[in-house]
DNA sequence: AACTGTGAAAACTTTCACAGCA
DNA sequence: TGCTGTGAAAGTTTTCACAGTT
């Protein structure tokens, strides 16, 4: 637990990245597309703080999460754009670029092989497999989409690393179960509901409707406080009167910090960005 | 921080929200799902353990998320099922629904906009925004394209409390300060670019490729562990032989955890759910 | 002077284990 | 008996503040 950092030039050039944190790698993937804007614009230095700033976290949090890789910057100057991206791509392993099959060419599933933040990241569709008639044979890209029921052949064949489901829920087990028989070991799904799968299957859930819901609650919050507020304030002020209720409805613009929550329910609402 | 339960029947009948933990809202969501199945399914009441495994999580995570809201279970029985969804509901603000516009009508946009997922849990569309003239007048749904240029004018009249940006990455930046001049409160966006807004509003960031990239994660974690092992094992057997390297690849089919991680990033990829 | 890398403290979250109630 | 609700312990993550480097 001491010694990841020993190893520059030790073992095999990288540090072992078993005991990167978790929310540290969930960071990662953030820093990683923000770098990538930064050498799309030529960009070849950046400091801790200008990456945070950019990336909606503390420079802080940042460096301590840049440092689970080991060295990455130079004292009194900064990241080189190009390398840090090029390590953190390295750690989490999209160096080599993934082959990747979606089951379920619905409308989500659609949108998803259009996406161009995938490809554009080393993750390659090369499989599309739907069991409806009226979609098999259809083309989506440059993509033809199979028969389900070629699905493990066509893994043998294709050798994906991951595959993503976007099928309708009651379809959503069995198509897992096909995956898992078909030695898929990282699962992408999109339903709602828990899969049941193998230990050593990892699978993924999102759900989309998730952040909605998030938001929702920070809304009933907001409404909640301005209730509150408004109730000491009617409390202090016993004949309540306009003005001071004018100055309440401007003090609800309450400075709640510039954050632009990261990729999903990961970044609390709170917790300051720039120092003032 | 002691008291938010002394409140069963005080001030407003609900308990106050402001500190429910951040992580326990966003399982909350989870949680919300799961019991929309089980109430489909015309269970009436259902037991911690049960809710925790069909969620993902572990039966004491589960009660103690719950007992943020007050009491809601009955000892020695269960949750009523209906009751606690409601109850969620309420608490994520819910109840009232949700009326959402979309800008951005890509194949994202309309596949969010198809997506049932929304609809089924209090969130309606109600306009849908492109700036692209091929796009603007088709229709999606029940719902035709709007000029983007009309966005200002038409959040007045629908009365949305949440926006969705499903446009290019170049345009997110210009649909956001639109957003917020119109006085959106709430904005969800699919773009994997920061953006910028007053403190006052919520942004949530979603981006389809981190999740692709913590599986990435994962499966290089486990090539170099496996690798690792070997590297041990070698060093163990001095003259390796075949069938201790058999033993070997078995065991590195590790005890990993029966998890399906929920909605994001949220989850770690350890911990049991099941008691074995 | 500027900025990284990092121990150590603070905050938050999860897990445990059991008291309390139907 | 069976299951919820919850303090207190354990574990994880964030924040602070500063030593170290160019």
């Amino acid at each position: 637990m001491t010694e990841q950092h020993e190893t520059p030039g030790g073992v095999s050039g990288r540090a072992l990245q078993k005991d990167i944190p978790q929310a540290t790698v969930a960071r990662l993937a953030t820093y990683l597309r923000v770098l990538a804007v930064l050498a799309d614009e030529g960009t070849a230095i950046v400091s801790s703080e200008e990456l945070a700033v950019a990336a909606g976290v503390g420079s802080a949090k940042l460096r301590k999460d840049l440092s689970f890789l080991g060295p990455n910057g130079v004292r009194g100057v900064g990241y080189d754009v190009i390398k840090l991206r090029d390590r953190i791509e390295d750690v989490l392993g999209l160096s080599e670029g993934h082959r990747v099959v979606l089951v379920g060419a619905g409308n989500l599933g659609r949108a998803l092989v259009g996406y161009g933040g995938f490809r554009r990241r080393g993750f390659c569709m090369v499989g599309l497999f739907d069991s409806d008639p009226q979609v098999i044979g259809t083309s989506v890209g440059d993509l033809r989409v199979r028969d389900v029921a070629e699905l493990t052949d066509a893994v043998r064949t294709l050798e994906p690393t991951i595959a993503v489901i976007t099928v309708p829920d009651a379809a959503a087990q069995g198509v897992c179960d096909l995956l898992v028989a078909a030695g898929m070991q990282s699962i992408l799904s999109f339903s709602p509901l828990a899969l049941d799968a193998p230990a050593t299957v990892e699978v993924r859930r999102v759900d989309l409707a998730v952040e909605m819901q998030l938001l929702s609650f920070e809304l009933a919050r907001s409404a909640e406080l301005e209730a509150a507020d408004r109730e000491v304030a009617a409390g202090e002020t016993v004949g309540a009167d306009p003005v001071r209720a004018a100055a309440e409805a401007a003090r609800a613009v309450r400075p709640v910090t510039p954050i632009q929550t990261s990729h999903a329910a990961m970044e609390p609402t709170k917790g300051s960005v720039v120092t003032p």
